[in-house]
DNA sequence: CTCTATGATTAGAATGATTCTAATTTAAGC
DNA sequence: GCTTAAATTAGAATCATTCTAATCATAGAG
């Protein structure tokens, strides 16, 4: 009962994405998944790891989260130019961005009405975000 | 009738702006305000300034769109980490985002419904942006 | 029209995020 | 325990963007 997720360990979210599991790819899934749902720069990961006492390069950082990525298991969000954030919810959600602090916030997908959406000229529709900016208060 | 905008030529919106009409600053607002609405990157826009020989370097091309920016005569919008793009249409609208090219397509805001907004926990909202991400067909 | 002050432009350096390279280390399977 | 392929790493490289500090141009005054 301690299992919340489908994947209650990072051993096994590794094994089930055919990634190896070496020291570094268990410390930074547990940083990532072990957590509720959040989102994260590479960089702030790195520091995590840090603060953790978890040996891991920069390098690492990206191409695991990028793994990570392909793998379905984290999904990027482009919200800022010049800073990717990655999310661990890979459900169908949208985000408040708060443009004062540069932090995210889920908002579950039925939370928001999107209808009547316009069939793209070509190719398929990947995914629909709504992003809510908020400025500081008193507009 | 040749003033389908509010501003039909560059150096009323200039003035308008309170931005000194230099040489530079005028050839740029004619590449972005005399076609229709369209999406471009700093490197694009230094690319037809010099197409035109208009001599204007980079910094003055970020100078310029930053100003713009500021002044709503565009808006910039984040939809690729690492790469700013800047809108020539400042009115309410959404986007399709064509993964393979990169390219952005208009919608107007009319076009698709968004309902329900939740409220910010805190701050105001200053814009609700939604982007229809397009791959490849055949998902 | 000329002068001056302020604002604008510029080349090139600096920055910050991300990616790449090539060398070293580690995990997997035997 | 070996061998081999994959992963990690430090550091360099890259790319977009911003900054610096020097030069140039515009606006307004005289
Ligand atoms: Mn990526
Ligand atoms: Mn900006
Ligand atoms: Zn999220
Ligand atoms: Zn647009």
């Amino acid at each position: 009962m301690t299992a919340s997720r489908p994947y209650a360990n990072a051993l096994e979210l590794l094994r089930a994405a055919k990634l190896r599991p070496t020291r570094q790819r268990l410390a930074l899934a547990r940083l990532l998944f072990e957590k509720g749902d959040h989102h994260v720069t590479a960089e702030q990961l790195h520091g995590e790891a840090q603060a953790a006492a978890v040996p891991v390069s920069l390098a690492t950082v990206y191409n695991t989260l990028h793994q990570f990525v392909d793998a379905g298991l984290l999904r990027e969000v482009a919200v800022n130019p010049g800073r990717s954030y990655f999310d661990t919810n890979t459900a169908d959600h949208h985000h408040f961005f708060f443009e004062e602090t540069g932090k995210l916030m889920d908002i579950p997908s039925d939370r928001i009405n999107v209808t009547n959406l316009p069939e793209p000229p070509q190719g398929a529709i990947h995914r629909v975000d709504v992003t809510i900016r908020v400025g500081k208060a008193k507009a």
